[in-house]
DNA sequence: CTAGAGTGTAAGTGCGCACTTACATCTCGC
DNA sequence: GCGAGATGTAAGTGCGCACTTACACTCTAG
């Protein structure tokens, strides 16, 4: 009999590294030779493991996705749910990026006459918008909680742009985050 | 004696195709063989107006940015200027990215490890900001006019993501628009 | 032990890309 | 009208890409 298949597992110990060489090379940039180098790898063996290179870079934004989400609700369940608007905010407003989830969308963004990456991203838009508007709906002070997730979600993607071009420093990341996100969502 | 040098006119011509070319294609999706039959001539003749793909790139996001400053100087000038902000957030409620600026944006901002790419999106994202600032000076009761600007462009660019991948309908971008970026722009 | 699938290595393959070359043709100033 | 440079046409060129093939080696279950 043959050896066991361990394909899963070793895509999720691949999924990592292969997220970060997406996040910094872009999806045209991100070569397949590359790719497998970052991995310690023979291109060969990715393709045992996806079956393309749209295949790897879908499952990056799944696992960017799921990690995002992964870190929101446990500010939920962790501290108290009353503040975890703030308690994210805050840490929007510190963090640079280090998952590199916005260079990911803005690669996705650029391709994204591809239908199957066009879906993918609008299913993260609008998971991350209900989570968002959800948390909202529990600050009665918030008028239209749709309305203003969208626009805390335009908060982060400039911010985003801001960290990739260099546009201004993190104390005014922080404050955009503080003073202008935080009446947004009902924090005053 | 030869005949006279039209490249600038012929370059001048060309742009407002190739951006159109740029804006559907993507950087990496607009090929040179692509850019060439938008414009109805041989990749050659390309060449000889600009060095490469690349510079064909930056003509189209200088000539874009362009487009859009002088669009928004009409507004203040034609108009009246206290208003002129109130007609723009109007306009960005109702359009719905005609030009393609912002699929260019996405296009320069997923190659930003370009130096000169990313300096080019730097400069226009600074002149954008400082227009938009400026005129929210002229409103007393915008408290933080540069803090306010850069949250009017995540707004608009969270239009534009929404419009990319059809998120939500232009009504909400409207509403958007009007009861977020309002008030934020001191318009209550 | 051994069959059979998993794993590793290395060398392709064909294609499309950005960019070039070669050369014929046109158009203007003189 | 003629010479020189602008314009047009068409065929490359070499390279890097996504993706494959071939084949040797390894591990596990029966």
């Amino acid at each position: 009999m043959p050896r066991p298949d361990r394909s899963d597992q070793r895509r999720a110990e691949l999924i990592p590294t292969l997220a970060a060489a997406f996040a910094q090379l872009g999806f045209a940039g991100a070569t397949s030779a590359k790719l497998a180098e970052a991995c310690g790898l023979a291109e060969n063996q990715l393709y045992r493991l996806w079956p393309s290179k749209k295949a790897m870079f879908l499952a990056v934004i799944d696992h960017l996705y799921r990690m995002q989400e992964d870190y929101w609700t446990k500010q939920l369940s962790e501290g108290d749910p009353a503040t975890a608007i703030a308690r994210i905010l805050e840490r929007e407003g510190k963090e640079r990026g280090s998952t590199g989830l916005h260079r990911v969308l803005f690669a996705g963004l650029s391709a994204s006459d591809d239908p199957e990456i066009r879906s993918e991203l609008n299913a993260m838009y609008k998971h991350f918008h209900r989570f968002i508007s959800g948390l909202l709906k529990r600050q009665a002070s918030v008028a239209d909680p749709d309305l203003a997730a969208w626009a805390l979600i335009g908060l982060g993607t400039v911010s985003n742009i801001a960290r990739e071009l260099d546009l201004f420093p993190v104390a005014t990341q922080r404050k955009l985050m503080r003073s202008v996100g935080g009446p947004m969502a009902g924090l005053d």
